[in-house]
DNA sequence: CGCTTCAAAAAAGTCAGACTTGTATGTCAC
DNA sequence: GTGACATACAAGTCTGACTTTTTTGAAGCG
């Protein structure tokens, strides 16, 4: 996953980034550029350059005479899908996939309302499959074959919404989706309800429906809500 | 705006960020790195760090033997602050601030239910005084003083959703806010419907009703939506 | 004692040059 | 045409010296 070990300011990169956002350096702790470099056995050339990527994503700022200073995490790109991983890999990942699917449970259904009137007929074809594709896998323990269809089913979504940035949520929604598969809940079979409520969706975005093609995919989001126990008390 | 000369490094971003986000460079271009520090006449040290933090967002691949690869648009780190911040800078403005209204119209609702449930007295409070401020200035041409509440207003909201991923969109509602001000319709005093809808969102938050608040909510970013002509047809 | 002013120190920032490494590309033999 | 191999190119890395900004604190003064 990712792109690992492209050059020592990657790997750099990929140990600093998990323990900030991690928190083990407070808000505030300061770093120093040359103590890094010693620590990772790196020239201070691909430290800087390592330290200007993580300034960049606000997790660090760096301030002459101080030093490299750990900004709080209001501070922080949340939506750089780097961060994003890091944060998932840690011991931050519960809450993180909660932030996201409450999220996913916003833009979804409008996703999904402009998907029913921008959606090629290639991209009604690839939901139909998909959809079928997920009745296909949902019973028998085929967790892993009905993830591929359920991701690929969202991803077409995003896309053919025709909105830029609901498309470039599509990595999101399949970390989300991933992580109820793998680590969360679901050790059976999907719920039936849902997987109809699918291939509704498919249907509705066929049919140019984008009043139904929202009301529906609301109902899939919010049952991934309750799933997490995010609901109104 | 934003923060100008940090240093040589920063320069050479606001130069070339920029620049790559207008499409002066189309995707695939080759770019080498001596040359461009040639060219903006710095070290190589500092057009390295600029190229690094290009690359992490996305905008360009840097290869060896190759050299610096300017990447389509469709790999941008699109909700990158400093990204969106160039793009509303170049000729692309129109289409960004129609993709990111279209953002706003999905999270928002959501957000302002969330708020509903969970907003403390102090954010009550300030919602309420702000929805009065918007009516404050709602006529006579205040449109500035009015839309310093009409952002605090939705800042409040996004902020008081308890969800962090909403809440770091407040710079860009705040964006399409001015950018609607100050570039686009809104010549005359706003909608008086709409203040109206400001003030009972504000209520249905303070009186714990979500559904009705993100219902309200709806209705404005529909507004916002017809505004750019984005409906159905 | 409190204030300003100025000097020193510390860490980031910048630069220049040499060297290393990975990888396209072209050449040659088969 | 296909393969192995040599070559050159540009990114990647390292080092050491120098500059700049800013904090700190000490000296000097009211």
């Amino acid at each position: 996953m990712s792109t690992p070990g492209r050059g020592l300011h990657g790997h750099v990169l990929d140990t600093l980034g998990p323990a900030i956002t991690a928190g083990e350096y407070p808000p505030g702790s300061v770093l120093r550029t040359d103590e890094l470099a010693q620590r990772f056995d790196v020239s201070r050339s691909v430290m800087r350059e390592a330290v200007r990527v993580l300034e960049s994503m606000h997790l660090v700022a760096s301030r002459r005479r101080v030093g490299v200073i750990v900004q709080p995490a209001s501070e922080w790109n949340v939506y750089d899908p780097q961060v994003i991983r890091w944060r998932l890999a840690g011991a931050d990942r519960p809450r993180q996939l909660r932030s996201l699917t409450v999220l996913r449970s916003a833009v979804e259904p409008v996703a999904a309302g402009l998907a029913a009137r921008h959606a090629t007929p290639e991209q009604c074809a690839e939901l139909t499959e998909r959809a079928l594709g997920m009745v296909a896998n949902s019973r028998g323990h085929r967790l892993e074959q009905y993830l591929v269809h359920d991701v690929a089913f969202h991803r077409v979504i995003l896309d053919a919404s025709g909105n830029e940035m609901f498309a470039r949520l599509g990595d999101v929604v399949a970390e989300v989706l991933a992580g109820r598969t793998h680590h969360e809940v679901m050790f059976e079979d999907p719920d039936p309800a849902a997987v109809t409520l699918h291939v509704q969706v498919a249907e509705a975005v066929r049919e140019g429906d984008a009043a139904r093609a929202e009301k529906l995919t609301r109902e899939i989001t919010e049952g991934a809500l309750q799933e997490l126990d995010i609901l109104a008390p």
